[in-house]
DNA sequence: TATTAGTCTATATATCCGATAGAATATGTA
DNA sequence: TACATATTCTATCGGATATATAGACTAATA
């Protein structure tokens, strides 16, 4: 009976990331392959090929069909930050809903909101996390990962 | 099909966290019933006895049986903190398991951890999600809503 | 015409969450 | 001892969600 872990992001913000990363990699250099994608970041076909359009509704890609095609970022690696990511895939980064500004609803456990000590301190870690999420874009994750490999 | 709010604390965890404020509250008057805590805070009894159960095996809380029984924290309220109470409940508060310290686990989806951006990134963010929530105890709670009170 | 993405359906397992019910056990007190 | 009170233990539940896999057919493009 092994204790599973569990982390906060599912597999398939994950995926969605590391598809995110690799289409940044080629960005402005034309389509990538759903099976090139699905290979080298290890990621179920199948299963990438929901998130790729579930990104392509949403904005970030787009994708050309017929030989030479394959999905391509259209937003700058820049502007896309995982605060964004993690509200498209999982929803509310605040620990509580009644935290939650983009999401919020009321916990139903506080007799008052406006001084529930719980909810203000939930409130001030979300503040910050928040901060942190959208201050880490594609470009950045790239850039971390150059500086990691030249010190290796 | 209403779109539910995914957030990130259970409602084990939330409900425990609102127990121990609760128990703080009465920290070395006597024993609470669980009635009294299922009543006041409007927890379901018999969940809420579970997870009191948990938290006497992890040494938070005692109880007594019998008449004039009940439960009783035996931590001092400044030394109970969020981050604690989130890895007893949730787990990893790192996004990735790759990312975590006390949950440790490879993603296996990055050929070396080492020079991984998202990884490193993600580390970035569960630092200072640590640091701040192992900066909030139960006694900090009460002195913010007692704070609050007095403003409102 | 070969290639590649899009759409749709269907299946499957596995796990978790929130909650409930009842029996068993321990304690304090009269 | 007998009783009332309270916690402990076990077990079960429906429903939701996560993580895939498989196949067939359609549409677009070089």
């Amino acid at each position: 009976m092994t204790k599973i872990i569990v982390c906060m992001l599912s597999k398939k913000t994950q995926y969605s990331i590391l598809a995110l990363v690799r289409l940044a990699r080629e960005y402005e250099k034309g389509p990538v392959l759903i099976s090139s994608i699905s290979e080298s970041e290890r990621i179920p076909q199948k299963f990438l090929e929901s998130i790729l359009l579930e990104l392509k509704k949403t904005g970030y890609v787009n994708s050309k069909k017929g030989k030479g095609g394959g999905y391509y970022l259209i937003k700058n690696p820049n502007e896309v930050n995982l605060a964004d990511l993690h509200r498209l895939f999982e929803g509310a980064i605040a620990l509580l809903p009644c935290a939650s500004t983009k999401f919020y609803e009321s916990c139903h456990h506080c007799k008052d909101e406006e001084t529930c000590g719980i909810r203000s301190k939930i409130k001030d870690i979300r503040d910050e996390t928040v901060r942190m999420m959208k201050a880490i874009s594609l470009a950045d994750i790239i850039t971390r990962e150059n500086d990691l490999l030249k010190t290796f």
